[in-house]
DNA sequence: ACCGCATATGCGAATAGATGCATATGCAGC
DNA sequence: GCTGCATATGCATCTATTCGCATATGCGGT
């Protein structure tokens, strides 16, 4: 694995798990970092980890260092395929793959954090 | 892999090659068989004949045996997640993954099939 | 320099997918 | 039953991806 483009078929290959999807659904929003991740997929720290290392082999997303933080970010945010794909499949299966759920929890979460940990709060809205 | 229904992931799964986004697109219009889709894509059969087996593992195709011929088709055509993604790379790159040459050549292939070899010809379209 | 928190990496095993080459199977006509 | 055409399968190898477990690294505060 190398890439770093937005390739056609490396958006498929991220596409092919859910907890990808639902991770892609989340930063369409807007940046989060890890932490926030791992509590809104209710996953751990490796597994999210490891999942945006390889989003991020195949061109999907960015990160940035803010302090302790690291703050992920979708690559390409502009990118019809990705836009009408996440968008489609909001619409046909939105409930099913916790779509909606996660971004209840994701304003939950970041509400949080911003009451209980003000500086990770402030890394992902600079 | 086994699977049969047509799950979210599995849509992707299959989305994740060239040649079988090009092979979907192509079985969109209708039915073909594999001498077809050997000729269209420009591949060899037994090639062509793996990607079918794993898209019907995937429960994205149908197969059904006509005479000497296997005739392959979409397994759910009216599936909106299939429909809107197919459309979408239809949008976004339908030249640069030659989707429409596809079409194009398809159209070429099954009429030169109507004249010199009828029985095959029949076999699609029955 | 040390500690704690946030995040990343390494490794070994397991599974999945792709590829090339050879060969088998199913069907129709003779 | 033999032949030819259309299609499928088997196998070995290779690369990609996944998983669990352990451990390393980066950063800020003391």
């Amino acid at each position: 694995m190398h890439m770093q483009r937005m390739e056609i078929v490396q958006v498929y290959k991220c596409f092919c798990d859910v907890q990808r999807l639902r991770i892609l659904n989340l930063l369409k929003d807007g940046p989060l970092c890890v932490c926030h991740l791992v509590e809104i997929l209710d996953s751990d720290q490796v597994k999210i980890s490891k999942q945006l290392r390889y989003m991020k082999e195949l061109g999907m997303v960015e990160d940035e260092r803010v302090a302790q933080w690291k703050v992920y970010r979708l690559a390409d945010a502009t990118n019809p395929l990705l836009q009408k794909n996440l968008k489609c499949l909001q619409d046909c299966y939105g409930e099913s793959i916790e779509f909606n759920k996660d971004i209840r929890k994701r304003s939950a979460v970041t509400a949080r954090m911003q009451r209980e940990n003000a500086a990770c709060a402030q890394a992902i809205s600079a």
